[in-house]
DNA sequence: CTGAAAGCGCTTACAG
DNA sequence: CTGAAAGCGCTTACAG
């Protein structure tokens, strides 16, 4: 926009006045192709005319607005259908202040997951009339949060869903309200008003991996956590170690490592965990990436998985069923995740009470599969 | 929306008159959070107010004309500065028929993909004050191109990328034309003009993998080629055969077989080709997930990477350097790619004379990792 | 170089 | 139950 003179249209309308008659348009060379594929779009005013009422009515009748004779709506039903009307969010939204854009803001490395929770979001938008924007950005990066600000602002956002790690970003959800843009956040400890969350009990999940490893008469078994900064990581670690604790094994503080979240770090703690005297005969990975990384530790030490070393990882990226052997892990249900989110975000737009309602929560699953095995 | 009576107002609006002095109003219990935050965004009315002109001419300086005094220009951009005012894309939308809106429509199987993509695309759209709105579909589903022209025309979307498989439905691209919006496809073949395309030269790419082959002294080598109606399955083939054949290794036709770009078909070809009497040193899979399956034959049948067999897929998903042996595959600039055809899009939009413009073409490379070994 | 009027497609009070 | 008028925040001819 920068370089070109707007005083100038740059572009023909594609929205016009009807012909008199109460039919399309033609574009010239129109020729081979359907007049209502190449004509701009009715208005409220056309279908107004045809049905001979006011747009006001046109407008109570879209809305569902109680107030319209049964037979008035009847007739500017008939002929929304025949002209195929459908009202303009752009303008509808600028006369009520709405956009009917939800934005998904993410910080996170996880592809799959990313993906997975749009599709479950547009599920649900599609069903009421929104669309998502969607914003990667860089929690670290200097201005973060004026660049959100002004992102939200810029479009207008209905509202938000924060994924993690940015849902535990208590600075961003203060600027949330502040700016009063409703949102949800997806995360695995429950931080705020039950309303505005979607809960993955985590804790729960991983002490599935704890009684796993322990009803496979495991005792020499290692935990790579995630980064401490993030809930996940402790709410993976309390539920594994307390699982484990009920069954009477401990896990030595010596076996408890931290890591980032990422293959590298999986390695590097896998190599350390594999190469001291005495070593483990399952290693739990707090998410794929990282059980990716004992599996390279392994098979650099020519450790054979699962014979000699069980792995299990959390979250089911394709990677786990794609690695030799196959990946034990937990699988998160993202995208019923998203669709809830963006549900649950939508009845609050809309008015909806969702003040005194339930936290949404759903449960991870543990899935086994290869590398799983008793020890030696 | 279906339910609730629009007649009744369901939330505060957020952009309203600013009070009297020019100040932001302040909401009632605004009390510890600064006033600009919770008041509504300044309009083009506060600024012609403040700054002492006229609307049309604040528009002017927003829009860049160069018919605005300099003196003038100084004390709009000074208004605009001090307010924080930001032209809403909304209105300015409805006003000039444009939506400031990129729609990424995909039916793709591979999360990486599609996030990095849409990475690069927005990295072009905030430069230039666009947002990207995401559309997953199903290409075989019925109705799929009424859902998709129907997505364009309610947003009133300026311009949607499409990316593989879908840019190459020639349907879909048609109807795009005959509806008057602007598109880029990624592809890997020159179908359409040149200013609506970005090129990646898989034919290229594949070649490379070939030569490497070839010159790791591999005489027996398989392929096996994607679906037969996506035209990458067929550059990679051509470029890859043609590759091996100007360097003497002839690929018979009992080693060419078809697979979906799924773990699924990769695996089950893999395993045809490894328990053959004679079988391959090498094969070439179309793509990660299918040397994914080829990697999961080689393990079940105890036949060691690379030292009994070399692998080689396409694409770079971070599944490649995570398996082990890491693959050597070829890595496609998918972010630049989306950053291109953005950028293109955009400048298209904005009256630019892309028409004679080159087509854009980026090159995959081949990444040598721990999956090639010279025969035995 | 600058501005008053009309319009984009929709909605909301306000009347009837 | 229905409509004429005004407005959301912006832009475009058209005048000056």
């Amino acid at each position: 926009m920068a370089d070109s003179d707007l005083e100038k249209p740059t572009k023909v309308r594609r929205r016009k006045a009807l012909a008199g008659d109460g039919r399309l348009a033609m574009a010239p060379d129109a020729a081979a192709i359907p007049a209502w594929t190449l004509a701009r779009a009715p208005t409220i005013n056309d279908v107004a005319r045809l049905a001979k009422v006011s747009k006001k009515t046109v407008s109570r009748v879209i809305n569902r607005s109680p107030h319209v004779h049964d037979t008035t709506r009847t007739v500017v039903d008939a002929v929304v259908a025949r002209i195929g009307y459908v009202p303009s969010p752009q303008a509808r939204g600028l006369a009520i202040n709405r956009s009917f854009l939800l934005g998904l803001i993410y910080d996170n490395p996880n592809a799959q997951y990313i993906v997975n929770v749009q599709g479950g979001i547009l599920e649900a938008c599609h069903r009421e009339g929104f669309e998502l924007v969607v914003h990667p950005c860089r929690q670290v990066a200097p201005g973060f949060l004026a660049e959100v600000k002004a992102f939200i602002q810029r479009q207008n956002l209905d509202g938000v869903i924060l994924i993690p790690p940015l849902s535990e970003d208590a600075a961003l959800v203060a600027l949330l309200r502040a700016i009063g843009c409703p949102y949800m956040r997806l995360m695995s400890v429950p931080l705020d008003e039950p309303s505005a969350m979607v809960l993955h009990t985590d804790r729960t999940a991983a002490a599935e991996v704890g009684a796993h490893l322990a009803q496979l008469g495991h005792t020499k078994v290692a935990l790579i956590t995630g980064p401490q900064r993030y809930r996940s990581t402790h709410e993976r670690r309390e539920g594994f170690l307390a699982a484990l604790a009920e069954r009477g094994v401990t896990v030595p503080d010596a076996w408890i490592l931290e890591g980032l979240y990422t293959f590298e770090t999986g390695e590097k703690r896998g190599m350390e965990l594999l190469t001291a005297a005495d070593r483990p005969t399952a290693i739990f990975a707090s998410n794929d990436e990282m059980a990716a990384g004992v599996y390279r530790a392994a098979f650099r030490l020519g450790i054979p998985i699962p014979r000699d070393l069980t792995v299990v990882g959390f979250d089911d990226t394709p990677l786990s069923s794609r690695m030799c052997p196959a990946l034990s892990t937990v699988r998160l249900p993202i995208h019923d995740m998203g669709k809830l989110a963006a549900d649950r975000l939508i009845a609050r737009i809309n008015g909806g009470d969702a003040g005194r309602s339930q936290p949404l929560t759903v449960t991870p699953r543990l899935v086994v599969r290869e590398s799983s095995a008793p020890p030696l």
